[in-house]
DNA sequence: TTAGGGTTAG
């Protein structure tokens, strides 16, 4: 039978002078405290060779956990699995902490596994630590069978009832392309221990743009009475981003500061960028400039939200600033810049920026880089200056670039060249619907409607569809959503009457309507009432319906805008004396007495 | 000595 040691025993020992090795292993240790690069990892091995302690389990795990250094990751787990280190010095300590700095590391995902599986092969059990690890390798991975594979392991060693494993696995299907279900079920089927699952499963449906039932759980959260904490917050201001839904925002906002959630820069970050992509870009920019410690984030969200409403020149000067802060600009910065640059029109600026890239900060750019500079030598009408850019560009343009190239064809009636590249492009992505879309558009404009015809029967035998315009609105705590010629709401007809009323109303100041933009071939009269049936028309109809006068109206669009829309709404901001604010794919839209802020520029 | 959910772009 074994005895625990004595009171005296255990005193005894603690005044046991500390031996040599003791010794040795603690400054090692130490030592590696310090060590957060490969050059200094390099350094300590062969001091760690000269005291011998190669084999040295707690060395060894110290030695691959505390530098979060790619390089240095790499380089420790191949000296581990290196014939100077004997195998059964392994434990799973040790294996957890290499999944562990894998995991955590972008692109090292799949090593993360191979250990897992190493770890297995070399007979070492994970321990209820290890899966937690596994499983968000498993959600960077995002493959499902993976995923279902691992589920496996965990119940057949008895993890299954384990908070952090469960609340994990969770999250790991929820990452996963078609696991939503999963999580969803397995999150219905565990006990809900606090706030942490029920992030997971918001913030999963939030990544796959569920964003109204994200915040539908949000609500049966608080019936279950589940205090939501920081976390669940950034997930729920980012549903209220996708959906537009500022009031909901506010209503975050208000909840934060009376139930005193903790402010990090995280969640300050989602408020921003909740703002920004809200409508109120002002309040953004309040709230940032009352941020004690902004990081690369709260500047690329408030430089980015500045480009969406065309504010170029003051996201130019946040950029600017930022540098002078001693923040240094990362590649995702640098789209937000070029985007302000190509929506407001500062060519030359752009351009100087883009080199400056390479130049002054040592980032290649990256194909979004390279789209932004296209769209900004397309959108200010330098069609073949881009075109020439692209052909120059050392990196194979990507389909995105020449629909970007085709856009700007068609807008600025280089016709006959935009049915020559989407004609190419078809036949290098021919099942992507949206190249057909713009062949059809071109050949609208070209009033070609036998070969318009003949595309929409491509389509038609390809089994496409062209995804369908939507647009949402929030009124009084509603979220509405409208498709167009959208018959599902009760009061459609009344709806559909107010948007013929206005279209009168309209005409009568100047509005006329342009008729290219729509995709089927029917005559001028019809082509009007499809027009009229578009999703963000039906929404201004429902909201000038619903409010009272003076009211401003906001509107998010999930395509971008079309032409004749962006015209009546005009019309409509100067006849209903209202402002009307339209979010669509690419920025903002700000209707005022008959003017756009984008200058009819996006 | 080891554990869970989160922000910018595309």
């Amino acid at each position: 039978m074994n005895h625990l040691p004595s009171k005296t025993k255990l005193f005894g020992s603690l005044h046991k002078p500390i031996s040599k090795k003791r010794a040795a292993e603690q400054n090692c240790l130490s030592l590696l405290q310090l060590c957060n690069s490969l050059p200094k990892f390099l350094q300590l091995q062969s001091h760690i060779f000269k005291l011998g302690l190669q084999n040295n389990p707690l060395v060894l795990t110290k030695f691959t956990s505390i530098s979060s250094d790619l390089n240095a990751i790499t380089y420790a787990s191949s000296f581990i699995f290196s014939p100077y280190v004997e195998p059964h010095f392994f434990d799973v300590f040790l294996f957890n902490t290499i999944i562990r700095s894998y995991a955590v590391t972008s692109d090292l995902k799949h090593n993360a596994l191979c250990l897992y599986g190493k770890m297995l092969s070399y007979g070492i059990w994970p321990n209820k630590f290890t899966y937690p690890f596994v499983l968000k390798a498993c959600a960077g991975i995002g493959e499902l069978k993976l995923g279902h594979i691992v589920h496996g392991s965990v119940v057949k060693l008895g993890f299954h009832d384990d908070s952090h494993v469960l609340n994990t696995m969770v999250h790991m299907y929820c990452s996963c392309g078609g696991g939503i279900e999963y999580g969803r079920k397995m999150f219905d089927e565990m006990p809900k221990w606090n706030s942490v699952g029920w992030s997971a499963m918001i913030g999963g449906y939030v990544r796959w743009g569920l964003s109204s039932e994200a915040v539908e759980l949000f609500r049966e959260m608080q019936v279950a009475r589940v205090a939501p904490d920081e976390v669940t917050m950034v997930c729920l201001l980012s549903a209220c981003t996708d959906l537009g839904a500022l009031e909901l925002g506010k209503w975050l906002e208000a909840y934060i500061k009376r139930e005193n959630v903790p402010k990090s820069a995280v969640l300050w970050n989602a408020l921003i960028d909740m703002f920004a992509k809200c409508g109120d870009v002002d309040k953004a920019l309040s709230l940032f400039r009352s941020m004690s410690q902004r990081n690369i984030v709260s500047w690329t969200s408030v430089i980015d939200g500045m480009a969406m409403h065309g504010r170029g020149a003051e996201a130019v000067s946040l950029f600017e600033e930022m540098k002078k802060d001693g923040v240094v600009p990362d590649d995702v910065s640098f789209i937000g810049l070029l985007t302000a640059c190509s929506h407001s029109g500062l060519v030359e600026q752009g351009k100087g920026y883009f080199y400056s890239m390479t130049k002054e900060f040592g980032i290649s750019p990256k194909i979004e880089h390279y789209g932004c500079m296209v769209d900004l030598l397309c959108r200010a009408g330098l069609v073949q200056e881009a075109l020439d850019f692209v052909q120059r560009m050392p990196i194979k343009p990507n389909p995105v670039i020449w629909r970007t190239l085709i856009t700007a064809c068609r807008a600025h009636g280089e016709l006959k060249l935009g049915e020559k590249i989407t004609k190419e492009l078809i036949k290098h992505e021919p099942t992507h619907d949206s190249n057909y879309v713009l062949l059809s558009n071109i050949y609208a404009k070209m009033f070609s409607w036998e070969k318009k015809t003949m595309i929409r029967e491509v389509m038609v035998k390809k089994g496409m569809r062209k995804v369908p315009g939507s647009t949402m609105i929030e009124l009084y705590n509603e979220i509405y959503e409208f498709v167009a010629g959208d018959k599902s709401h009760s009061e459609y007809k009344i709806i559909f009457q107010m948007v013929d009323d206005i279209g009168k109303e309209i005409s009568r100041a100047g509005y006329i309507a342009s008729t290219s933009e729509v995709l089927l071939d029917i005559d001028e009269e019809d082509k009007e009432g499809a027009l009229n049936r578009h999703s963000e028309k039906l929404a201004i109809a429902f909201a000038l319906m619903k409010t009272p006068p003076g009211t401003p109206i906001r509107i998010v669009k999930n395509l971008r805008v079309c032409e004749d829309c962006h015209s009546a709404t005009k019309f409509i901001s100067k006849t209903y004396k209202r402002e009307i604010l339209v979010r669509d794919r690419n920025r903002f839209h700000r209707f005022i007495d008959g003017i756009c802020s984008c200058k009819d520029f996006w």
